[in-house]
Order: C-alpha cells, then sequence, then structure tokens
DNA sequence: CGTCCTATTGAAATTCTTCAACACTCGTGG
DNA sequence: CCACGAGTGTTGAAGAATTTCAATAGGACG
C-alpha cells in the first residue's frame, strides 16, 4: 500500500491529531501531503455526539465539514406528514458534507454514538481547488454512494420483507467486515440501528421488520443474542433467501 | 455564461462536430480546450440505437464511453428470478460510462431511440488524467445522480402507488422543462417509458401504474392525448398528491 | 418498583398484485 | 383496402402481502 509507505517514511512530519487517524488511510487526508496535513489540522476539531442527535443543522457550528472517525451516522428523508426514509448509511473514514453545492434536503443523524473530526468549509475547499486528488477521493466516495443507493433502490422497488431483511443483514456483514465474507464461522454482527431505523431503511414498519427477524430466526439461518447484536448462522442461506425470497 | 464567451472567441477552432453539440454546454467536454477537443474528436464516432438496445453489453464495440445526445437511457438493476428495477435516468448530455472503475452489475439500455457520441475508453481516461476540470464535471453528474437516487428512494419506500406515480410525472416535467416549471399554462409532456419501463421506475406493475395514470385523469389533474403524452393540467395539484396523497 | 423506550405478537383492514379478459394501435401481407 | 397478429395498455375480481391498530413483554435507569 503506497500511503503506507508514505506513513513510514514521513511519520515525523505527519501531525499528532491525523497519526493514528483511519481517515488517513481510506479516507480524503489520504491525498494530502504532511504539509497540507499539517495546515488542516490547525483548525480542526474532534467531538462525540450521542445517538440521534442532528448533525446537519443542530451541529454547533453550522459552516462545517466533517470526516466520520466512528460510528454510524444515517442520512434520512422526511416527507411533510412525517414519514421519512433512510437513504444512506455512513460509516467511517466516510466524508460528511457536499463542498461546493448545496446537497439537497438531506438529514444527517448520528444512528449511533459517534465520533467525528470536522473542518471550516473553507478551508477544505480551498485545499480541494489546490487538490484535485483530494475531490478524487471525494469523488470516489460519492460514486460507492451511487452504487449503494442503486443497489438499495432494488431492493426498495422489487423485494419483499423478507428479502429486504436478509439484504439488510448481509449489507452490514459487508460493512462491517468485507474480509471475513467467506469464513466458516458463525459471524456476529452488532446491528447499529434500531427497529425504528431498520425500517425506515427498508420502506416497511417497525412490526413487518420485527416479524420477519423472528422469520430468519426459525429458519435458522440467523441466531439472537441481546436485542443489539446477531449472529449470521447461515450466509449462504441468507443470500439466497436476499435474492430469491426462500 | 463563461463557456457561451469561450465559444464566440474561438469557434473557429472547435472541431466541426463539436460546434453544435449539446455536451460540450452542459456535458462533460464542456471542460475541454480547443486543441483538447481536437483530439478527442479524431477518435469520436456518432451512432444512433432503437429502443431496448442494451448499450452497456451489445455495444459494437465494449470499450467505449459515450455522451447521451439525445434520447433516453435506463439504467436497470435485475434480479435471478427476472424482477427488474430501473435504478437511474440519463438525458443527454450524460455521459455514459464509468472511467478507471468498472460500474457495477448495471445494464443501461435504450429507453427510447437514442443517439451516442462514442470514445475510447483510452482516450477519456488520458484526458481525464490531464485534465482536472473533466474529472470535477463528472463528479458534478454523479452527484446530481446521487441525488435523484436519493429522492427516488424516498419514493419507492415510503410513497403510495398514486403519490409514486405522480411524483415519476413530475420528475419528468423538471427533466424536460425545468425552466417552465412555474408557467401557468398545461404542460405536455412525451413519455419517454412504456408502462412497463415506468412500473419498473416505481417499483410498481403495469396494472397498478395504468389504473394510478387513470385515477389523476379522473381527478382533473392530468389529460391524455395519445398514449405516448399527457398534458399536466394542475400542477400544484400534482405536487400536493405526489407528497400527501390526495 | 415504576416508568419510558423498545421490541414482539395477534387480528383486522388496506393496498397492491395476480390472474384473466378485453381493447387499441400499428405494420404487414393477403 | 381489409384482416391479422404482435405489442401495448386498460379494466375487473380474487388473492396475497404488508400495514394498522391494539395489547403485551422485556430492559435500562432513576
Amino acid at each position: 500500500m503506497s500511503s503506507q509507505k508514505r506513513q513510514d517514511i514521513h511519520n515525523s512530519e505527519i501531525p499528532l491529531v491525523c497519526l493514528s487517524c483511519e481517515a488517513r488511510h481510506g479516507g480524503i487526508c489520504g491525498a494530502l501531503e504532511p504539509s497540507q496535513l499539517l495546515e488542516l489540522s490547525k483548525h480542526t476539531t474532534r467531538t462525540a455526539h450521542e445517538r440521534d442527535k442532528d448533525l446537519s443543522v443542530s451541529q454547533s457550528d453550522p459552516d462545517v465539514f466533517s470526516n466520520i472517525l466512528g460510528g454510524v451516522v444515517k442520512l434520512m428523508k422526511i416527507m411533510p406528514d412525517g414519514r421519512q426514509q433512510i437513504v444512506g448509511l455512513q460509516f467511517a473514514p466516510d466524508f460528511l458534507g457536499r463542498p461546493f453545492s448545496d446537497s439537497s434536503d438531506l438529514i444527517a443523524e448520528a444512528a449511533t454514538d459517534i465520533r467525528l473530526c470536522s473542518f471550516p468549509k473553507r478551508v477544505i475547499e480551498k485545499i480541494l481547488k489546490e487538490t484535485p486528488e483530494m475531490e478524487h477521493r471525494l469523488h470516489e466516495q460519492h460514486m460507492r454512494e451511487l452504487d449503494e443507493a442503486r443497489d438499495w433502490m432494488l431492493t426498495l422497488g422489487r423485494k419483499t420483507a423478507i428479502e429486504k431483511v436478509a439484504s439488510f443483514i448481509l449489507m452490514l456483514v459487508s460493512h462491517i467486515d468485507p474480509e471475513k465474507g467467506s469464513e466458516i464461522a458463525d459471524i456476529e454482527i452488532s446491528l447499529p440501528l434500531k427497529r425504528a431505523d431498520i425500517a425506515d431503511y427498508l420502506g416497511l414498519t417497525i412490526e413487518t421488520v420485527s416479524r420477519q427477524v423472528t422469520n430468519l430466526r426459525k429458519k435458522g439461518v440467523i441466531a439472537i443474542n441481546d436485542r443489539k447484536s446477531i449472529i449470521v448462522v447461515n450466509k449462504d442461506r441468507l443470500e439466497t433467501i436476499a435474492n430469491q425470497g426462500d
């Protein structure tokens, strides 16, 4: 990994706060030279937020972009009558915010307790103009988000309730542990979302989600510990269910 | 408009094929200098394709990217058992294809008869590396697509059948004529999609689409000419229906 | 121990789909 | 010029899936 190499060489030049930061690998900060990191780090503030906190509006400083350091952020759309749909989940080290253009009527909310690393918008926008590689990283993130959104459109539009729930669990598996996908042993997953959020993600009601989770458990495909985590017992079967019901 | 100005000054230098091309304004070619346009135009081929033609695989040359010059392209996902979902519609002057990374398991198909302007992948990728502004344009298109995808996720996940159909018609209005949005007179729209496509876009069956179109007609919100076009009689009412049913 | 929040389960109601029949349009060939 | 057939769209009635309403249960926390 080339960024790893650069890290070894220039370790001494990299700002302390950035040294162990995940965003410097997969995130957009990986595009920056040590000198740029240094400049950026001068304006950086690290913050923690509790679950359900609205990050788009009520963030202490509205003129700020952030990297996610830990936790899960949900992006939501809300209708006038209160119906809502989660349209994206973001994990570390995703970048939060859209430079140069107001993102549409989207609400960002902490789905779990989270940690952020925030920067003033103007600083990011300045560095972006100087560093095409950084826009490229952001572009890559947006393309990933687009692919995920489109996968989800298939799920929302064409899958049944049990297929949706199975797909959701598989999405978590792939996100939380991209490598262990092919392992034989059971996979334990901590659910970052509560039932109401899962329902809003899947376009279902919480009752239907609950029923289908039970359904999967009775089929022996998953097992349940406490309410916050599940164990994938049979991943192959889960994939079959996700794509063709049963 | 600054690109307009440049056009006036450098008209003589711009390749003939590009002179009246829509992609040079809103499209990615707008990022290019006349000299780059000239180089690109040497490798350019214009083609026409009939409705339903698969553009992703069976395109004569698979190593090609394209600009859409006219017509509508649908991006689709298909499940093993044949269920399918349209996850994006692209209009002129959108760019078709994803440089540097294979786009996921997506099928691009002509929703209407279309015209394309195609280039070899390697030429595009070379120019992209030299011209950050071009990647920026592509990035902008992808952000628009992401916004549209997320709007659609709300529609797919949370709206009723009649709300979906109303939303679809409004989407067409905004796409086909972004300006006339606030006009008083009736808006006539030619439907670029047949019922089966609309159903695949909305996550419904063709029967339900048909019923809800009839429904909107009976409410006096739209009127119908031939089968290929509809007239929006009451846009405000249509928006109300799209967002809260009735 | 009681309260709030979250999750589960059951029964009735609703929406959408499925199945089936029919109508319209357009192009082709008799 | 008309008839035919394929492709497309409409309409009705029955069926299935999900939602809604309602009641209950489990945990966390003061």
